[in-house]
DNA sequence: TCCGAAATCAACATAAATCCACATATTTTC
DNA sequence: GAAAATATGTGGATTTATGTTGATTTCGGA
């Protein structure tokens, strides 16, 4: 039994049942009942439980937004996430997309002090509801359900009067001689303005994203301060961001060895 | 019997029948009266309870947390939304705070087509994420986590260059001959900027709200075109709105037949 | 106004749950 | 396979929950 699964099982418990005790799941499960408490507390940071003494009951608020179990690539996006985390400071400003890199970012984020976040994401803002000592700003604009997340006019807008010190987007392709892209013209205008008010501008992208050249460019390498990704590029990639001034952190991601997570 | 369901059964009793005796709940507990009197005294200090010599009394305070304060008079708050749902006619566009009451008004909307809801509320607006056909349009602004709603100088700069129908609005108390008041500055900015961009104001106000007055007052009757509440008020109450060219929609709720609230 | 029953309060005692720091074990990463 | 990160258990200090006892306060009637 890995304590990842344990933790799925008490969420189950606490989804079906409403409520959980510590004793009965330390008995259930045969740990300690210490344990059960480090995963109760885990799961209320995570926004499934409220600890009370004794157990805990189920909160149903986010249940929407936190089917990050379901999306694609999910190691590659922590991975991106905590090299991410790595170039922000303690106390910095950053803008981040609605795309579910933004979402895995934002966890990997957690343990820093003060930031401000602003973003057109509700499934992003959400999933940091609980920091309060952080500044919290989203965009306005016309939800678009699928997404949850904020688009037209009114969310540019929002930018214009906004400086902060990076921004943190995603793109749907990259391609070495030409630069990143979007399919969507509405996107790519709402990401030239996040890139307008940034500082420095990190591009997140996973392997799936190489080599592929949508329709509308968002910017060319020299825009950038870095570039995230979850794999080892080639050379000639290395080489191309290397002559645009940007920085590059990536991983190999040991493709055999890798464990199937349960869901 | 965890304390803490102890205590959620008693905040229940408590807003079921506006009262409750320390004998009566030391005896359906089994617990000591001392003890009844300690779960009051807690009540008391977060705001659900008032106490007095053998017992304690329902209080609505203003300033609970959200997730608690939604609980609060259920049935109360789905009636005011049908009422409303009354007031507003196909294809309108309308304004509505991060009340509870609007969440449950926004529910009572559902049958309407082509409404387009502009809201500082996350919660409401996710409760009506899946309505593709609508407009639905957040405003921007700094994240108030316990409340999941949206405030701060760009939350009011969102309105300005906007004209609604309608807006719906809460507000903490009502007073006769002052008008309708809040008792936070900040929150009183905010409805006077929805005020000023609506054609048309709706007050929705359920009966604890009804002759109390917090500290900053918002507007005054005059402003207002109606205003909706889940009980029937005194023909004083009556003479005033209509005075004041008011609509008053309501419903005598049955004090007796009020049927037991399954959990 | 005064009295006595009932309710409340304050202080103490106890048991259980939780928290915390540390040591150990396990898994993941390179 | 070693290093790093994560997970787990343990023992003692701390907090929470509860009941008990006796002093004090409140309330309603004499």
């Amino acid at each position: 039994m890995l304590a990842a699964e344990r933790r799925d099982l008490i969420r189950e418990a606490l989804e079906t049942d409403g409520r959980v005790l510590v004793i009965e799941l330390s008995q259930r499960f045969a740990v300690s009942e210490e344990t059960i408490r480090r995963d109760l507390e885990r799961l209320e940071k995570e926004g499934f439980a409220r600890r009370f003494y004794g157990g805990a009951s189920y909160t149903a608020e986010q249940d929407l937004p936190f089917d990050i179990r379901k999306k694609a690539n999910v190691p590659g996006k922590q991975l991106i996430g905590r090299l991410l985390a790595e170039l922000i400071p303690d106390g910095a400003s950053l803008l981040m997309d609605e795309s579910s890199t933004a979402v895995f970012a934002a966890q990997a984020l957690r343990e820093k002090k003060d930031l401000t976040i602003v973003t057109n994401s509700l499934e992003l803002i959400l999933s940091l509801a609980d920091k309060s000592d952080w500044h919290l700003f989203l965009t306005g604009g016309l939800l678009r359900g699928d997404s949850l997340s904020l688009t037209g006019t009114r969310t540019e807008q929002f930018l214009e009067d906004l400086h902060v010190d990076y921004v943190i987007l995603s793109c749907s392709g990259l391609d070495k001689n030409w630069g990143f892209a979007d399919s969507r013209e509405e996107d790519v205008r709402f990401k030239r303005a996040m890139l307008r008010s940034a500082e420095k501008a990190i591009l997140a992208a996973d392997k799936s994203k190489f080599d592929r050249r949508p329709l509308v460019r968002i910017g060319e390498w020299k825009e950038l301060f870095a570039v995230v990704t979850d794999f080892d590029p080639d050379e000639d990639w290395k080489k191309t961001l290397r002559g645009a001034g940007v920085i590059l952190r990536c991983h190999s991601v040991p493709a055999a060895g890798a464990k199937e997570r349960g869901i």
